[in-house]
DNA sequence: GTGGTCTAGACCACG
DNA sequence: GTGGTCTAGACCACA
């Protein structure tokens, strides 16, 4: 239950998953939501790295993920920027989400569910959260 | 692109996941889909690890798994069975699909989609399949 | 003049540049060479930072790169292996030296150089080291 | 994509690279191809790295490595200068040249490319860019 | 045995 | 100050 406010970006980690991975989905997510802006400066590796009381080492590789991802800009000497360009941010986006997608279709598909059986489901579980749950 | 029939089941394995995760999840499949009929003989652990040229121990820490789900029971001096009744299986299906879909939902939120992104990028992707590609 | 044979592979690492880039290009020319066989497993990774003398998480980062470029695939518990898709080694290839081409004559643009200026060096360079140099 | 205009010189500069190294490059080319002419004066430190809105310290390490190469001349209260010796140009072409080429031969043949395979990609290239793409 | 993750702490290049 | 590379050494999951 560590939740954590770093400058716009907040954390939050549990130590059952990778933590570079976490990084990586938290900060990937705030970019694809525009909770932080594009060409704005992310918290310098040191700085998240303390103030989530983790290894610096563990920042870098969730930061090095994110740029080979096109999401963020590595400038010398003065930090790490979220990318200036909404193409990149939204092909990335795309790319994931039918990756996520196409694995979600296979999952249902090898418990012998159909589309169908996926809409009642949902259409059920929003029935149940709109009545206040 | 290893694919392999043993029994009644068919097995299809790669190297980049865990192994056992594999076997358990096309095992829980076939169940789920009727292709092996509740209360049939599940091959033994010895052969399925032959004839996937994996390890005995891989193949019995996913029979350990279906066995706690309550899909396959050991019978003492017979093997594995799959489950006779078909309420144990029903709502293994139910629940499994229950966490499956709550955890898409999460990706989805997470990229900032809606239901609505998701209904259309299937539609368009059922109609791209329709037309025989 | 650290020169290593390893397997059927061999090294040579100098600490003027990053030894994860050495490793990493080292292996992937002995790949496209085909100086390790296709589908032929490579050093593990802790018994090649030992022969080399170097950490374990160094090896370990080359690798991941060279899984990243599909030239090899990782077996849990069984080691990493060369990539057995001649496809894959072929499009790589092609790619990294369509690459570094277009840097080159990006350079010698910036040099106002010509390709004839080019192929004129080549000649008197092949002519000088025919001769016996 | 910052394209500036400096006096005579025009320079691009992207922030994945050493600044000091594109200034450099950007520097020598000007002058290997005579946009700048011998003897003029170059822009002031001070002016170059106001207009390029970057550290006056990382102009001066570029201007530093000029003048040792022996492309320009610093002048006691008036700046740096081109070098008006033409055999001073001439030579550190053709070395940078020569360095730059051996470097591009080695990394062609680590991928196991001969010099035919070369002249082969550059006469596609040539014809597909004469075609008026 | 294999690879994967993480920590602590060092030193370097760049601006 | 920033990110980049490396070491030494620990613990984990998988086969």
């Amino acid at each position: 239950m560590e939740e954590q406010q770093v400058g716009s970006l907040h954390f939050q980690i549990d130590f059952s998953q990778p933590l570079y991975e976490q990084i990586l989905e938290q900060a990937r997510s705030a970019i694809a939501k525009g909770e932080i802006a594009l060409g704005d400066k992310m918290p310098s590796v040191r700085e998240l790295a303390q103030e989530l009381r983790i290894n610096p080492n563990t920042v870098m590789r969730a930061y090095q993920e994110l740029e080979r991802d096109g999401l963020t800009e590595k400038r010398r000497g003065q930090g790490t920027f979220v990318t200036s360009s909404p193409e990149h941010v939204a092909s990335f986006r795309t790319d994931l989400a039918a990756k996520y997608i196409d694995s979600f279709l296979e999952q249902m598909d090898s418990l012998g569910l159909t589309w169908n059986d996926i809409e009642k489901y949902i259409r059920e579980k929003t029935a149940r959260e709109g009545d206040g749950l």
